[in-house]
DNA sequence: GTCTATACGTGGATAGAC
DNA sequence: GTCTATCCACGTATAGAC
């Protein structure tokens, strides 16, 4: 028995790269044996029933990330400005300044979606729950909390869209600079 | 020589759906023979190229739609409040209330972008103009307008995501039906 | 312009040795 | 836990008849 070449978190990294770039339809098991540097047949023994179990890890994986690396700190100490510009350093970080795009927006917009809808919908729901829970904080109501929060995960998701659209990756710089005083305008004369 | 079975453009449109669901991955020349009722021979014949050759096609007939269909409108009479609401039914029609997804989406998030990407920043540029140009008829500035227009195109994109990804098509009737007062709100305290 | 038949590669998946 | 070898299905693409 030979020791794991990788842990598995690393692993599961290396597969949400390959499903970044090519999709779901688009991340064949050849490629993503190349990128992780295990054999077909490795592959099988960690996700027995092939790419169905790779997404489902990698979801749950970047559910864990998530949660650790931007609702976490979300939640933590300073102010709610201070916190919320915590949120998009680590979004800048994760989508490479916008040029790396999103596994959720891949399998979201394929037909793909029916089969992860679970996962995906919970990602998406504790999204804007961590960062309607600062606006909440910050003074907002409950409902315009959750509207903008909704708002913020929309454009950051769009901002992504239309970055690689225009080939211009300030747009997405642009969308999380102002994401924050937005979020946190007042109430009034706003929507 | 049997006559075409479809118009060309009808052809392209049956191709364009079939990309919009599975992506340009997965969409393989069988379902597409599928899709459009014609042998896969017939799909070489009218796309010597393959894949690329309908993708090609499908950009450039999808420009002349929207130029049509919703850019051309947003041109014409009527206050430019009820130009955009023109565009946003137009929207609302051609995505299916938010249930169907958005072709160039799926071709930006791949890696297939850079093989398109000249025809695929022309429309998001060419629609964003479009947008820009009723908002200066209204009485903004340039520079806003066109930093307002870049915002609607990245909601409406956003919203196709996250309407997809929370399973909630309310989302993206929502963000058509706000996008016209907030495109056209005074200058002031906005942003 | 369309079809049937077919060639050939690649994709997903498994068997079995180490 | 990893590998090599292998299987079959499907994907892309072409040939050639009508």
């Amino acid at each position: 028995m030979p020791p794991a070449l990788r842990p598995r978190s690393e692993v599961i990294e290396l597969v949400m790269g390959v499903i970044r770039q090519h999709g779901y339809e688009g991340a064949s098991i050849s490629e993503l044996s190349r990128a992780t540097g295990l054999g077909k047949s490795s592959l099988y023994h960690h996700f027995p029933e092939g790419k169905d179990d790779m997404v489902r890890a990698v979801l749950e994986h970047l559910g864990e990330y998530l949660e650790q690396n931007l609702f976490t700190p979300l939640r933590g100490a300073g102010t709610p400005k201070r916190r919320l510009d915590l949120m998009m350093q680590g979004l800048d970080a994760f989508y490479r300044h916008g040029h790396e795009s999103c596994a959720l927006a891949q399998l979201v917009l394929s037909n793909t979606r029916a089969r992860f809808s679970r996962p995906l919908t919970a990602i998406f729901t504790d999204w804007i729950d961590a960062i309607a829970r600062v606006l909440v904080d910050a003074g907002l109501s409950k409902a315009l909390a959750k509207q903008r929060a909704e708002d913020a995960v929309l454009r950051i998701e769009g901002a992504l869209v239309l970055s690689g659209g225009l080939g211009d990756a300030g747009v997405f710089a642009r969308t999380l600079q102002q994401l924050p005083a937005l979020l946190l305008a007042p109430a009034t004369s706003r929507r």
